[in-house]
DNA sequence: GAATTATGTCAATAAGGTTGACGTATTTCC
DNA sequence: GGAAATACGTCAACCTTATTGACATAATTC
């Protein structure tokens, strides 16, 4: 027997996530930073040093994608480049003191808000939540 | 005192939904459609008869937006017009025979792929992530 | 030394979004 | 009944983020 597709459930991800990123465009706008710059800003603060290849890997892009964005972000001083020691052809990703204080500004914004959502629910709740998402991304 | 943003769940957040996307975006590229076609689509299926001001505002984009999209579902017979009853300048959205198909298909891949999901915890836990998810909206 | 790898860069193109301006038909309101 | 507001369509210019394809350079590996 087949079910109905649970609508509820697609369209609450849908506008949860818009208001998840939302957060984040608002602040990204003073900057003149898009989202594309987010990602970046965000992976290079998560995974110091990380190499441009890896960065490729996460955000599932092409380089001459992330080439215009991350020229801004070095360029602006939020994002600076460090030969690798072992591999001399790497070009190490790291944050500048700016692009810490922006990165963290951020996370620090959707963390408020992801929190919110988890004090509306049972503290048991919150390993479920945490669960599903986590489901969501191996399948 | 402060504590450390929630880097965790930041970033299930984003595969998470990414992964969902993903998976729409797949059926959609064989009809040559895009996430924009499959918002209005969607928004369609669930909202027979609207009329575009209040499609407008669901989606949050401007008119000229969505007349490129809309104009390619209603020329590819996906979504047709019809003159409102009572005022007849507005023009109430419907899906065709193969728009609904359409419609249909991608809320059961995505519904599949939630199920999944939320299968991995245990039955009293989805009400938690659906109340989390709805409060992420609010907020 | 040759092949591979990591990265940079130029160019053309596409999807999806914006602002601003203007046109038309219809409805509402005084 | 005429003026104003509303619902929608459309033209034009522009922005952001992405793509594919081609080619260059430097460093590493075999």
């Amino acid at each position: 027997m087949k079910q109905e597709p649970d609508f509820e459930l697609i369209e609450s991800l849908f506008f949860a996530y818009r208001s998840f990123v939302g957060e984040a465009d608002k602040i990204l706008a003073h900057y003149g930073f898009g989202r594309a710059h987010h990602r970046v800003l965000h992976f290079v603060y998560r995974n110091p040093g990380l190499t441009i290849a890896t960065l490729l890997d996460i955000l599932q892009i092409t380089k001459q994608s992330l080439a215009r964005v991350l020229k801004e972000l070095i360029e602006t001083d939020f994002i600076m480049q460090q030969e690798g020691e072992d591999d001399r052809r790497q070009r190490l990703l790291h944050l500048t003191p700016a692009g810490y204080i922006l990165a963290e500004k951020l996370s620090v914004a959707q963390s408020i808000k992801l929190n919110a959502a988890l004090a509306t629910i049972d503290a048991d709740g919150h390993k479920y939540v945490r669960c599903f998402l986590k489901s969501m991304i191996k399948s």
